[in-house]
DNA sequence: GTTCGATTTAAACGCATGTTTGAATCTTAG
DNA sequence: CTAAGATTCAAACATGCGTTTAAATCGAAC
């Protein structure tokens, strides 16, 4: 049985107590002990505490979107097109999978992922992005394709209420249920795009009923 | 002009200051500064950093539940009952009505909410869901009388989406488009609400395809 | 076996934090 | 006016943090 490396003990004690603490509150010291290793050797592999934590984020980031993107792959080759259950789940499921990794460290990574999402950083925000803009670009470029016709503005807003729906619900549900979570995200996300097609061109009563006094200045 | 006392200027400037930069990160020091008062003024009014940021919690909840209550019994109060959307709405356009408070404060305070959902802290938690558990109880209710013969549990599964939804969204998007997001949201929502009335009885081919091999131990 | 770079180690540095203290200053009532 | 309580204030305390340093140890190449 070949011993991991250092770089790799301390990304996992440092994913795992960046998750279970949050990213101040963890400290080295903690991280290094976990890991069962010198203080200094985080600043010797890594450079920093903050460059520690993008390590973390690029080694399952990098994972999770190959994953999700050979799935959707996968739908788009098929004879008769990708159905929006394809695409969805192509989206949502390799999420879910991840979740089953050993010891659960998957469930852990989301719900880091969900700190970071909720986390002011900027440099934090510009790595996690460069790793998703292109596959949020080629997730939404599928589903319009099943969708001919769709306002694209729409379309980009309702695709993040669905990353929405599935960040929060990794980081708060616990794991035994993952499997048929996944199926309900991806039904309930697929009625959510295929019912409301397009915007009420006026605004109806339905929505809006009561809304002027509150939200607009009364003029 | 009367002059804000010093309890809450403190939360005013917590609450920026919280929201902007995460529990940890923001200091006291920077807190009392912002808010001209002294350092030991937090300890005298409310004890310890901790207890700041419950009380900061208290202050908006409060308010945004109360704001979520009168509207959902404005809409149940309708002759012919109320309809899905009017329930959803209860729901999501208070949270976003509130970001139209003096200074976008509002704003500021989705985020930290979703640093709430985010965080694993039990103490804030267990704060949070005391002031939410019976409002969503009343959603819940509302909403499976609009869709007779649910299953309570998938409901409330959805009903998590749809927090999700909304508080990812909150905390991600700017101020200026809030309005038509609330609209685009309460249409989702109804539309994934209604579209997935039950779950598939067998494990159908729409969502399955080829999850077998990931997700089940090859049995 | 020696040398040289890569790695690990223990110790310390400087600093910012939450919290406490005790005196100073307001506020209010008798 | 005065006494008492509530509130503010400047200063210090103890602690833990991320980071740095320089010596010790390891591993392969000559």
């Amino acid at each position: 049985m070949t011993e991991p490396t250092t770089c790799d003990r301390i990304l996992d004690a440092a994913e795992a107590l960046f998750a279970e603490q949050g990213f101040h509150p963890a400290s080295l010291r903690q991280i290094t002990q976990a890991a069962g290793v010198n203080l200094a050797a985080v600043h010797y592999h890594f450079g920093s505490k903050q460059a520690l934590l993008l390590a973390v984020f690029r080694r399952r980031l990098d994972a999770l979107n190959q994953a999700r993107l050979a799935r959707l792959e996968e739908a788009l080759a098929k004879a008769d097109g990708a159905r929006l259950e394809d695409v969805l789940d192509a989206f949502v499921y390799p999420a879910l999978a991840f979740s089953r990794g050993s010891d659960a460290d998957g469930h852990r990574f989301m719900q880091l992922l969900m700190r970071a999402f909720a986390d002011r950083d900027e440099d934090l925000h510009a790595a996690i992005s460069s790793e998703y803009a292109f596959v949020m670009r080629r997730f939404a470029d599928a589903i319009a394709q099943t969708l001919p016709g769709r306002d694209p503005e729409l379309l980009r807003r309702q695709l993040d209420f669905t990353v929405g729906a599935l960040t929060y619900t990794m980081a708060e549900s616990s794991l035994a249920d993952t499997r048929s979570i996944a199926s309900d995200l991806v039904r309930f996300a697929a009625a959510g795009l295929r019912g409301s097609g397009q915007r009420a061109a006026s605004h109806d009563s339905t929505v809006q009923t009561g809304a002027r006094s509150t939200l607009e200045t009364s003029s």
